[in-house]
Parts: structure tokens; sequence; C-alpha cells
DNA sequence: ACTTCCTATTGACCAGAATCAAGGCTGGAT
DNA sequence: ATCCAGCCTTGATTCTGGTCAATAGGAAGT
């Protein structure tokens, strides 16, 4: 990848959180000028991840959470017989690392899913700041509440939901989510395999695979690998159950 | 209820937090006496609520968030389509209402399940204060630091577990939710329903109920409707797939 | 006591997703 | 280009848990 023009640059570290084009999304919403200058000033951004590099890993000591820059993460956890979990995926603006808050150590792990650069932002200077901004810990406790929201719209999905419906609410989330960053709603690639996308919904691989194939067929969306294309929104909202 | 001596009583309203048997559970853990008694100044105790009273509503303004004193209650949400999906039990110490910070708005209900007793915290009084004593600040980053990795946990069980291992899960859960309140963890009184267990687990009364039979036939519990004896907790951990 | 309503249990049957098992693609490496 | 490994798709079969249905047990009130 070759940076032209290094303040615009996807990868680059030297934009600021002033600059940052994320900022509408990522942590500085709500906060002035002044403020964000100050949050500029602890956050650390470090060189590129490759795809299966790993941000944190669990059991390690929590030090920070992180606001993903560019490229994509998944988060999952491994328990004692060794499976693993998929406990969410994040895209640029969104902040992980936080469920290691309560115990100081990080509870799961997060790997890239492609070459991908992160904000670190430190957790005990975070919290020595937001003493001090009023806005900045506002803001921060709104997104560990979105967090939590986010997971318990999440178990209604895995409680309640039929395979069809849980892979249409993953699409839309993403879509979604894109929309929100000004990339196309209706048109992306997924980063993450089938597998990671099964092992996230409770499913298997093949489900997934099928549930892709059957959404095809009925001309919802198009799929060509990982390059997935919404059709029909409307009946993808249907399906999905969502209004 | 007879209250001989109001200090002690589980649902009187003169407690103050530095006095609660609940202060190494809740809010004040990590606080001195002195910050302890600010905290206690915006807390607001409560009638106690009967069984089945609302302490909010979804799509209610937030205002607050609540520790249970005494009693329990179950947070679930209602989608558009009207089906009720329950979110989580909370128990004396324990902290509810959470979902509401994010938007403002609570996006899920709590109702009472037996006669119970709250302290409401007024979230804006807790912002304040928390900017002024770093270890509130710090004590309630925690604390939903700790929401997020339950719910978490709660995906991976839903995702990957069969109807046995949840149900064991939620028993062990409220043994030791128990155990940290010096109750037996082996012998209690379950304050909810099976299609409320159900609703919770991903699974049908039916289900719930067979299994609870399942495991009341291999010795590992006795059941006689809510009440229940764990009799072999080695067992039971084991079909809940935990050490 | 009796009734009523709600909750729980149990059984028979069914459906959706898991599992098992081949193959087919794709993209990266040589 | 060719090869290879990992990813994806599709089909056949199995099985867990859901659905439907009937009954039993409990608590609260008359």
């Amino acid at each position: 990848m070759s940076c032209a023009e290094p303040k615009r640059c996807h990868h680059n570290q030297l934009v600021n959180c002033g600059d940052c084009r994320l900022g509408p999304l990522c942590l500085p919403i709500a906060l002035n000028t002044a403020e964000i200058d100050q949050l500029d000033d602890i956050v650390k951004r470090g060189r590129p991840l490759g795809k299966g590099e790993h941000l944190f890993r669990q059991a390690e000591a929590f030090g920070a959470v992180y606001a993903v820059r560019s490229g994509s993460f998944k988060a999952y956890s491994t328990s004692d017989d060794g499976t693993e979990q998929v406990t969410g995926f994040y895209l640029p603006g969104e902040i992980l690392g936080m469920d290691g808050i309560s115990s100081l150590k990080h509870c799961s792990s997060a790997v890239a899913l492609e070459t991908s650069t992160v904000c670190e932002i430190p957790f005990g200077r975070l919290e020595e700041l937001s003493s001090q901004l009023p806005s900045l810990q506002r803001r921060f406790f709104q997104i560990m509440g979105n967090e939590i929201t986010k997971d318990q719209q999440m178990l209604t999905l895995l409680g309640k939901n039929s395979a069809e419906e849980r892979v249409a609410s993953l699409l839309l989330s993403i879509s979604s989510r894109n929309h929100h960053r000004n990339l196309s709603p209706t048109r992306f690639r997924l980063s993450m395999s089938r597998a990671e996308i099964g092992n996230y919904m409770g499913l298997t691989v093949e489900t997934v695979s099928r549930v892709f194939s059957r959404l095809q067929k009925q001309e919802v969306i198009g799929v060509d690998n990982r390059e997935v294309e919404i059709l029909d929104m409307a009946k993808l909202k249907s399906v999905a159950n969502v209004t």
C-alpha cells in the first residue's frame, strides 16, 4: 500500500484524534477541541498489525482499551477444553478490550482479521483524564453501556432466533455499521470466515453456508465468496425479523 | 414481616451504605468511610416493591441505576413482536439498570420476582461524584465491566452449550452468588419460574423441566418445586462443563 | 373443604440444525 | 502455469430440543 499523502492514509500513524475521520464515531464524540487534544496526548498509535496478529490475549494483564482505526478485529474467548467462542467483531471507530476492566485481566483475545491499525488508550490515564473531563467520563460510560446493550441484543438473538434470522441480523449489523462510516451499506467484503461467523452466531460452518446459499437463491443477497451484496434490503430485514 | 431491630431488618429503609451488610458486594467496595458517606448522600432508599411490580420499564427515560438490597429482580426486553427475552436475574448486592446508560433510555424492563427493596442511585449524581472520587469512578467502571464479562460468558453458554450444561450453569451461578452473600450454596429457593429460566437460557419450559427431572434422577440435585438442593456439587460442575 | 388458575411434569411426535462425508474453489506459493 | 492447503458448498443422516397435548400438583381465595 502506498501512502502519497500521509495525513489521509488509512494506516499511517501520524493522524491525531482531532483530524481522524473516525472522530464522530469514536471516543471523542461530545468533546471540545481542547479536550480532544488532551485525549490525544494519552493515545498511542502503534504500527499496523498483520492479519492473524494478536492485539491482546486472554489472561494477559489488562492495561488499555483500543479503538480500531482501520481494518477489523475478532474478539474471542477460549475455555478450558480449548473451544473458542467469538464474542464480537470490531470495525473502525469501535472500542475493544473492555472485557478486562473488571478483573484487570483480559478474559478474551483479540486478533486482526486483516491488516489493521488501532489507537491504544492506556486505561489508567483514561481514568485520570475522565476524572478531569466530565464529558469524557460520560462518553466512556456510554461506550461501556453500548457494549452491554449490544451483548444483550446478542443474547436475544442466540436465545430465540433461527439460523436464518441470526445470519441476516449479522449482515444487517455490518451493513449499518458500514453506513455510519460512509461506506456502502449494500456492498462489502466480509473480513471473517464462515466458520468465524458461525462460531459467533452459535451455528456451524455448514449451516452458515446453507443460509447464504438459500438467501442467494431467493435473490435477497448476492454472494461471491466473501464479497456480499444486499439486493433486497427490505426482504433481508423481514428475514432477520426486524422492522 | 416484623422488624424488631430496624437497623438489621431486610426491608427497612433506614440502613445506610456504611452499615449495610451488602457493602462488601455492592458499590462501596474500595471506598473509605468518608467516601461511603458521600455516596450514601445520593442514594435513595425506596419502599419495598411487591412481586410483579416494575422498577423501570423499557423505553422509559433512564435516570438511575439500582442496587438490589433484598429480594430479586428479573430484567427482560420485549421486541416489536411482543416476545420477551430475559437478560438477567439480579440478587442482593448486584446492580441493575445499566442498559440505559448508552441511550439514556432503558432498553429493558425490570420486575421484582418477590417482595424486594432497592437502593436507587441517580446516575447524574453518580457521575458527578465519580469525578470527585477516583475510587468510585474506578468501582463503577469495574461494575460495568463485570456486566460485560457476564454477558459474554452468557453468549458462550447460549452459543455452544447443551440444555443440561445451561441449566447446570445457572444453578452453579446462583449457588456461588448465594455463597458470596453468606447464604447456603447448596440449598436455596428459586425466585423465578421454569419458564423464566428457560427464557433466560434459550430453552423451553418443558426442556428445563426435563433437565431438572433428569438431574434429580441422577441424584445430582434434589428438587421440590422451586426448592433446590445441590446434592453432588462435583457432578453438577462436570455436567455444566466447568472445573 | 372446594374451586380456580397457574405452574410444572411427562409423553409422543416433529423439525431444524449438527454431524459425517465428499467434492469443489480460491488464492498464495513454487 | 501448477500445486497445495485452507475455505466453502452440498448432500445424507442423526439427534437434540421444540411443539403439541394431556395431566398433575400447588397456592390463594371463597
